[in-house]
DNA sequence: ATCTCAGTGAGACAAGGTATCAGGTAGTCC
DNA sequence: GGACTACCTGATACCTTGTCTCACTGAGAT
């Protein structure tokens, strides 16, 4: 079964209708390599209005299908979820990579903050920034010994 | 010496003139209780076009003076900062009260994934949410025992 | 007095996203 | 099949949060 039928079954479970426009986003998405932006989308992908891709990003996101990836400038993109629980990710500012981090790695301290504070935290958002390996090296070669 | 004469002289000490516009939004940011949009600030301060104090927003996130606040649904907020330092927040989302967090949190974590990961991390977003005391006995109050 | 340059505001522009609304279409019930 | 209905769609207007442009101002240096 390939990836966009199992995403069709996905929606149709949930009530949703798998309407061709929908499908092309869908399709839209299978295809970006790392993270995304809505316009990027549009651009790569004929056969949706603008807003109904806004629409469907927004119902792919609700599904934990994709995940928002918060830039370091502020700016939101859109990525295709490879892990379905709650997670964050370590983006390298070089080459735009994205590692997806297995667990959340401040649960402990959401417990902690919970007890000291007196505050019930309900969510948090979590991104780390950097360069990773290969951008790291490609910068050395740069700089003079 | 008032807050907006320290902030004057900070101002000055960078090489920036002290303007009327600029004064003007100095002083309607030290107004603000909590954090707040530009928007709001432009309500609350005649004297200064927007353009000016967007800038003058900027400016003041520059020195640290005011800092941002990343709310649940990714807005982006400002917040006359409390801490020099780096540091994160616990926002309340019913009655929007942000509490400072002391020191960061996840620097340890930082190191950690520096190590593991073969990223070299430079930046990180944290910020949590929840409900603070008086937002949760409120809540309290109104659910039927 | 003149020069210079940081600062200014009006307004254009841009990105990212939501609201509106008339029209299309899939599924359902008879 | 025909009628109904609820969901879905795209064009378009609109909103928010900024940045850019550009002609102008005004302080301060010489
Ligand atoms: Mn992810
Ligand atoms: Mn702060
Ligand atoms: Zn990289
Ligand atoms: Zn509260």
């Amino acid at each position: 079964m390939s990836d966009l039928e199992a995403l069709s079954l996905k929606l149709e479970a949930r009530g949703y209708r798998v309407t061709p426009p929908r499908r092309a986003v869908i399709a839209a998405v299978l295809q970006q390599a790392g993270h995304f932006t809505v316009d990027d989308l549009l651009h790569r992908c004929r056969g949706a209005g603008r807003a109904t891709v806004f629409r469907t990003i927004r119902l792919l996101t609700e599904l934990g299908v994709v995940c928002r990836v918060l830039l370091d400038d502020g700016s939101l993109h859109y990525r295709l979820s490879q892990r379905p629980q709650h997670h964050h990710h370590l983006v390298c500012t070089g080459c735009g990579k994205v590692q997806d981090l297995d667990d959340c790695a401040v649960s402990d301290l959401v417990r902690e903050l919970s007890g000291s504070s007196g505050y019930e935290i309900e969510g948090h958002w979590l991104e780390f920034y950097g360069h990773c390996a290969a951008c790291r090296s490609e910068v050395l070669v740069g700089v003079p010994a």
